[in-house]
DNA sequence: AATTCGGGGGT
DNA sequence: ACCCCAGAATT
């Protein structure tokens, strides 16, 4: 037996039962990738069942608010996956009326589909010979090949997509590229493959080679970031709470926060009222108390957040302050999710 | 070519 | 503490 009909037998066997596998409608599928970019099945599992069940077709999603689109992907992270969903929606809703791009280059056309996700599109609705390389396809073929290119030089992007390419049973493009990314999720996986039951093991260069746990080969070069964020909860006399839009770019662009403080260090309270951007925010009397002691730790994929939550409880009416119940309508970080439920 | 976008789970 | 996840956009 070939490679991908080995893959394609064991898929048939051990695939899980997944909402996205009972369709190829494009829209469902589209809405899957992106949700399950960098993320893994059973985070995006409930949010696909959320979005589809939310809007049923592209066009309920077109003309969607998009806070709305916001605060039903809140805490899935990365979420500008949410605003170019909302923004590509729109454009094939109203620029190619409705009808879904089905070739791999006008799918690539679309906001926030790259080469992996057009291929899977693709390939899964339309079965088109694409060939998909997400992070368990490279581990995959570095493994059985034996390659030590780094799966994210340059090299390394392009040679694997020629190896996929040329592996891909293009009478079942479909099937072959699910197959290979389940088989890399469920037997080929990072920490501690099942070596053991692998239909492929007679044949895998670096398990010939005991070089399973050296592949793939990856260049990493993280350095992350700590800040000092100092919240501040702002609670008026009628107990309303201030909160700010997030403008611009960097983390959380477009979700709601308290307003808030950055230090380059952890602060104390006279620290705190000493500073500019504190007595331009609070002008009137008021009461102050530190909600946590101990800074909250938030951890991002590059940055380390310390955080402090300044309970403030003034009678000054503050203009943009809004009720708890309102408060809880916003689309919010996980961080200051967090904060709301334990607190409110 | 490198950095920046989250949050959760595994080791 | 470090790694990874059905990656893409930006610098």
């Amino acid at each position: 037996m070939v490679f991908s009909e080995i893959l394609i037998n064991w898929y048939e066997q051990n695939k899980r039962d997944l909402p996205w596998r009972k369709t190829t409608n494009p829209y469902h599928i589209w809405l899957s990738e992106i949700i399950l970019q960098q993320t893994r099945v059973n985070q995006g599992l409930t949010y696909y069942n959320k979005f589809v069940n939310t809007f049923p077709d592209i066009k309920d999603l077109a003309t969607a608010d998009e806070e709305k689109i916001l605060k039903l992907w809140q805490g899935l992270g990365y979420y500008s996956r949410a605003r170019n969903l909302h923004f590509s929606a729109k454009y094939i809703t109203n620029e190619l009326n409705g009808k879904f791009p089905n070739t791999y280059k006008d799918l690539l056309k679309l906001k926030g589909v790259g080469d992996y996700t057009a291929s899977a599109i693709a390939s899964i609705s339309y079965n088109k010979p694409c060939a998909v390389v997400d992070g368990n396809v490279y581990r995959v073929l570095a493994r059985y090949f034996g390659i030590k290119t780094a799966i994210n030089s340059p090299e390394g992007i392009k040679y694997f997509k020629k190896l996929a390419t040329q592996l891909l049973d293009i009478n079942n493009p479909a099937t072959f590229n699910q197959a290979i990314m389940e088989f890399g999720a469920i037997q080929c996986k990072p920490k501690n493959p099942d070596c053991n039951t692998c239909p492929l093991q007679n044949s895998c260069k670096a398990f010939s080679n005991k070089t399973i746990d050296k592949l793939p080969v990856k260049h990493k070069k993280l350095t992350i970031k700590n800040r000092f964020f100092n919240y501040l909860v702002i609670i008026n006399a009628n107990n309303n709470i201030i909160i700010n839009q997030r403008t611009g770019k960097g983390i959380w662009e477009n979700l709601y926060e308290f307003p808030l403080i950055e230090t380059h260090q952890e602060i104390d309270i006279n620290e705190l009222i000493l500073m500019d951007e504190f007595q331009q925010i609070i002008t009137e009397k008021s009461e102050i108390s530190l909600f946590n002691h101990k800074p909250i730790t938030h951890k991002l994929s590059h940055q380390h957040l310390s955080v402090k939550f300044w309970i403030i409880t003034t009678k000054k009416k503050y203009k943009n302050s809004i009720s708890l119940d309102r408060l809880k309508k916003y689309p919010v970080p996980t961080l200051i999710n967090n904060f709301i439920e334990v607190y409110f």
